[in-house]
Order: structure tokens, then sequence, then C-alpha cells
DNA sequence: AGATACTGTACTGTTTTAGTCCTGTTTGTG
DNA sequence: CACAAACAGGACTAAAACAGTACAGTATCT
């Protein structure tokens, strides 16, 4: 349990898929190389777009690519991005309508818990979660992702 | 997002109260001096007893305490207890019968996220959540606590 | 003008969760 | 020994969240 949603499950699986290819390319391309269905492709790059991870140009040659240098990209910027701030519990998103929260005795407590859990997601970078992660030194990686990026934005 | 259970929220509202109480207390009990409905709380501390936090006596004068100590209880095993096994997405937990194993890149790479988040849960106590660990000094609070809890077992 | 591709939103069936209730078992007390 | 207190386990229902899909709209290139 504590479990993420599906989609942002897939948008880890779409975004390593665009972590290796061109920087500009359209839903359908990402939904075939990635086995995603379109739709669902569609709609978590729309998210991310929106939340500004991504960027996105429309008409014809449009299609995503990533508004910023990859390497940089935490774990905790994809979930949020697509769950909304990570808060363990119901009590601290909601602006104050909790009806107990005169009386609560935990009033403020989780926000332990959010802020541990928060910090070790900050740690957990994207390009982690590239299969080559596991046989690279960390810092190799980096580079290698760096470069292809900055050969992507070139071309 | 990244949401605990709602019942895991009550269930640390209900071991903070057991915690300052009598080493053993009743459902009914803990149901009105927490605030939360009896059939709720009867069903978290069930949960409690069945995976070993709580050790639990039937019959008049019966109730729920602490089965062990309770400064050395982290909110992994509270959460745990309710919840299963810490899992961030659903390809971790189920024993591999997602029918993209073999072409799924991601496979395994969750995990990292997994660790992290429970190494961060690991870190916070129970008796953090407690309102007074706000303004208490760490040791001293569990040495509060531990005292607390040896007076009750010997009464 | 027409094709490509993103944008926003709305809808629907399925799954999960929350909360409740009931029946059974154990244990202390008069 | 009968009764009441208290836990154990499971079944059930209503409500909420999610996944997946579809569609009408807008921008861009050729």
């Amino acid at each position: 349990m504590l479990k993420v949603n599906k989609l942002t499950d897939y948008a880890v699986v779409v975004l390593c898929d665009l972590l290796r290819g061109q920087s500009l390319r359209s839903a359908a391309d990402l939904a075939q190389s990635s086995g995603v269905p379109l739709p669902t492709v569609s709609k978590i790059l729309k998210q991310l777009a929106r939340t500004g991870l991504l960027q996105s140009a429309r008409g014809v040659n449009g299609g995503y690519g990533f508004a910023k240098s990859p390497d940089g990209i935490s774990m905790t910027e994809v979930i949020e991005a697509l769950e909304g701030p990570i808060a363990v519990t119901g009590c601290i998103e909601d602006s104050g309508d909790c009806e107990h929260l005169h009386e609560c005795p935990m009033s403020g407590h989780w926000n332990a818990v959010n802020v541990a859990v928060r910090r070790s997601l900050d740690e957990v970078r994207l390009i982690d979660m590239l299969p080559e992660a596991r046989f690279m030194d960390p810092e190799d990686l980096s580079r290698v992702i760096v470069a292809r990026h900055a050969a992507a934005m070139q071309a």
C-alpha cells in the first residue's frame, strides 16, 4: 500500500522512453514505443505539460519534450505533477475543513511523515529509473543523459 | 496524494491515546476518549492485534495494550500493520502476474522508490506523533514513555 | 484547405474504501 | 452455572476514487 496512481506508474515508463529519444515526440509515437494505450499516454503528457515538466508544441511535427534538462528531475516532481502535493493524510491538504480540527490531537503531526517521505523522494532521480541505471555509475549516467538531451535540442 | 488509508490515520490517533493510559484499555474506552466511532476503533485494534503490534485480552476487564515497549514502534510498523507492505506500485507486490513483465522497462526500478520511502518512515517513531513531541527533546520523550509503560505494566 | 497534433472536459464502468452489523468465542463475577 | 463484558472474524452496503475512453475545440505546418 501507500500506492501511487497507475497513471503515475505509466508516466515513468513514458518519460523514460522520452529520455532516450528525440527532443520532440508525439503522443502517438510515445504510445507505440512504450506500449501504453494512446489515450492514456495523451492524458499523462497533457498533465505533465500543464504542470511545466514537459513543454509541448502543437500542429504538424509537434509533440512533447522536456522543459528543462532531464537529469535534474526528481521523482517528487513527477509524482506531484500527476497527483498534487504529497500529503499522506487528508487532514493536511484540505484547507482546514476538518470538523475535528480543534480537538484533533494529531493536528499537524502527520506533517513530519510528509516531510520525511518527500525528502526521500527528492533523492530519487527520474533517470535512476532507467534500466541502465542499474549498471552505471550515477554520475556517468547523468553525463550521458545531459549530452543526449543537448544533442537532441540542437538537432 | 500518495495517501495513507483513513483507517491508518485513525489508528495513530487511537494509538496515541493508548500511549498515555493504562496498560489495558477496552475498545469502547478508547473510542470514547479518542472520539473515533467504536466500530471503527474496534476494527483497527483487531487488525493491530492480529499483526502483533498490540496484544489483546478477552473477557471481562479485557482490552488492548502494547505488545512491546511503545517507544520502539516506527511509523513503518503502524502503516504496514494496517495496509500491508509498503509498495508504491502494484508491480512490486503482486507476485509477477503482470502480463507486461518481460517487456516492462521498469521492472524492479520502482523498488528504489519503495526502499527510500520505507527508510524514511523507519525514522519516524509513533511517539513522535504525540502533541508533546513538539516541545520535548526526543530522548526525554522516549524516557517518559518508557517509564509510563513500565509503570502501567506493573499495575 | 486540410492534415496533424495538442487542449480541455465530460462521461462511464470498475474497483477500493469506509463504515456498519452480526454471529461466535473467551473470561470474569455473582 | 448463568450472565455480562469484551475480543474475533467475517459479510455486507453505500459512497468515493480511479482508469480508461471519447469528443469537440484550437493551433500549426504544408
